[in-house]
DNA sequence: ATGTTCATGTAAACAGTTACATGATTTC
DNA sequence: GAAATCATGTAACTGTTTACATGAACAT
């Protein structure tokens, strides 16, 4: 039995909680794990032709109006996800940083464009942190009991790690306009 | 003109500061920008051909004994590279955190095994701090004044983020652990 | 009726890694 | 003379995004 590939392993895992369509997996998703994980239309639904022909996941009796395939964990997709959860298997860990780049590259600017860049992606990255805030408020108001702890202590990672690169490069801009 | 290529964004940066062929180019970045800008050689060397072929990077007249092909900036090379570092556009920016993606399923999992989950998570990103400091002493230790400033400010946030990261994990431990 | 959302899917392009092949030069 | 490093490259595979096509159901 091989490794869950990267899309197998959020699918399984927002399967674990309940039964979801393709629809449903992308729309959850897109307001979740997107910051640290995220997954397109264009993988969701061949994974998850890819995981029911392994026996992973099954598609439920279709039921209701629309034309959906609403999926669900067969008892080897639980196993397969709990494996995956529980192995001790090196984490993976990716960071794409273009500001972080650019400022690596910063010496061949002037002074006064690299105070630009500075500016820049700090205001950037409080834009960020601004439509995070609002989806967060909005998720933390929507909670109720059976939603479960950890997505949101998931958000509060997602939150103050902003909040922190915010503040890094707040700290880098103070310092660079005191000498300037 | 269209925008860089993720690849060559990175190629015309470090070119910016010395001609380097694609060997060199791979051993810079495997030390530097590797931890937010990565590059592999399946996508170096052929990108230094297609740069060659835009007329944005020139093979040197090669020197020494060794088959190199040291590649240079071209005028329009610089400005493409300075176009890019000032110009104003959304900076990429992209995290994938397996670790974050498993704590998000936390409440799959028993609170013995998610407590294994959180230990082992922490142990594995002060595993990366401490290698990660060994590199920047040493990178420290070798540097001289035409390195320029920047390079090393990036390095500083590294470090910081992968302490502020590791304090992140020790604090959720330390919560789960008061309550089992 | 008409616009939005639900819902599934694919094709093409783009991005990235890994593993391999090749051979010269340097170091021991 | 053997091993390590320098050096360039490609092929195959894996992963990911984007844009498009299709059409049903719901809301106004």
């Amino acid at each position: 039995m091989q490794q869950l590939s990267p899309t197998a392993r959020v699918i399984l895992g927002v399967l674990g909680a309940s039964p979801r369509t393709g629809y449903d997996i992308k729309k959850l998703t897109d307001v979740s794990t997107r910051f640290f994980w995220g997954a397109s239309y264009g993988q969701i639904y061949p994974e998850l032709h890819r995981l029911e022909a392994e026996g992973l996941v099954e598609a439920e009796p279709a039921s209701g109006a629309r034309r959906r395939r609403p999926y669900r964990l067969t008892p080897a997709g639980r196993e397969a996800l709990h494996r995956w959860l529980t192995s001790d298997e090196l984490l993976h860990f990716d960071v794409r940083d273009e500001g972080l780049l650019k400022l690596f590259f910063g010496d061949l600017l002037s002074d006064q464009e690299a105070r630009d860049l500075v500016r820049r992606t700090r205001a950037q990255y409080e834009e960020l942190l601004d439509g995070f805030r609002g989806l967060a408020e909005e998720l933390e108001s929507d909670r109720t009991e059976d939603d479960g702890r950890f997505p949101y202590v998931a958000l509060g990672y997602g939150l103050a790690y902003l909040e922190w690169v915010g503040e890094w490069w707040r700290g880098l801009e103070r310092e660079l306009d005191a000498e300037g």
